[in-house]
DNA sequence: TGCAGTGTTGCTTC
DNA sequence: CGAAGCAACACTGC
């Protein structure tokens, strides 16, 4: 699920976590995750590198390192970072009582790739469904792969000006268009949703259809939803945890997504709707929503 | 028991 | 060419 609020969740932890950290081994029984280079070539340029900064882009996660190297992340569906001292990785080390363990969740199991670092801790990419992939890339081959991401929502320059400009010409409903990267980056099947919920437009409403008004509602709520989810470090439907295995709090205040058949939590009286738009299961007030 | 459904994206097919 | 479908993988719930 990692959308923009949790990889931005993910990146402000590693920011206070890692900075400064030297990787000293690295390993993975599933090294199909690792893009480029080969595997072998990936272990040994990444071995001594020093971590400088943390970035984010859209739904990636950019970790910077010596060398003018980059460790790119796209976490995909179920892929999350893990930060642990190395001991509480294996099983022998265990601790049951102890809540806040990424082990006193079922993380540990699905931990594919493992960054070793200096001060006895572990990164470590969990990922049950293995769709996670990352890349040891320099900075032309990065500028690369992201250039065709649309503008981030949450800059200010992301204005409404600018979104009008994004949806310009755009086919097919709006839920559809919103998830496509390259219009803006960031937006995933959860928050489209909520958006869509929130600006009281339905998402199989066509984009060339929709009035000033609606349009505006629906910019001011990608604001205002990514906010909040950031704000509430994420949602946990499923799989995503936080760095130290926390869930996010944005699953316990959203209104439609994954809550079909539930009453419309606006009061209204109508039930909330599901229905398949552009392949993607989509949520909706058939009331509030027109 | 079995099969549809699950947060993403990119490749294949029509 | 664009759009739709499916594959990558593992698990949950009906």
């Amino acid at each position: 699920m990692p959308e923009l609020p949790e990889v931005e969740t993910i990146k402000r932890d590693l920011e206070k976590k890692i900075i400064g950290r030297t990787v000293v081994d690295v390993k993975s029984d599933w090294p199909k995750t690792v893009k480029e280079p080969e595997y072998e070539l990936f272990e040994k340029l990444l071995v001594g590198k020093k971590i400088t900064s943390v970035w984010r882009r859209a739904k990636n996660l950019i970790i910077g390192l010596s060398e003018d190297t980059f460790l790119l992340v796209h976490f995909k569906m179920t892929g999350h970072m893990i930060i642990a001292k190395a001991s509480k990785l294996h099983k022998d080390h265990w601790d049951e009582s102890d809540e806040a363990s990424p082990l006193a969740d079922r993380v540990n199991q699905f931990i594919h790739l493992s960054f070793y670092l200096d001060n006895g801790q572990v990164m470590a990419l969990s990922d049950m469904r293995k769709f996670a992939k990352v890349a040891l890339i320099g900075k032309e081959r990065l500028e690369e792969i992201l250039a065709d991401l649309g503008p981030e929502p949450l800059e200010p320059s992301f204005t409404y000006d600018l979104f009008l400009e994004r949806l310009n010409g755009k086919k097919g409903p709006i839920k559809k268009v919103l998830l496509e990267q390259d219009v803006i980056a960031g937006i995933g099947n959860i928050y489209a949703d909520e958006i869509l919920f929130e600006a009281g437009v339905l998402p199989v409403r066509l984009v060339y259809d929709l009035k000033d008004k609606e349009l505006k509602a629906i910019y001011e709520n990608i604001k205002k939803v990514l906010n909040k989810a950031v704000e509430l470090r994420g949602t946990s439907t499923s799989d995503y945890r936080d760095t130290s295995g926390k869930k996010g709090g944005f699953a316990d205040v959203r209104k439609v997504y994954r809550k079909t058949g539930e009453p419309c939590p606006q009061g209204c009286g109508g039930l909330v709707t599901r229905t398949k738009i552009a392949g993607r299961s989509s949520h909706y007030c058939q009331n509030c929503q027109t």
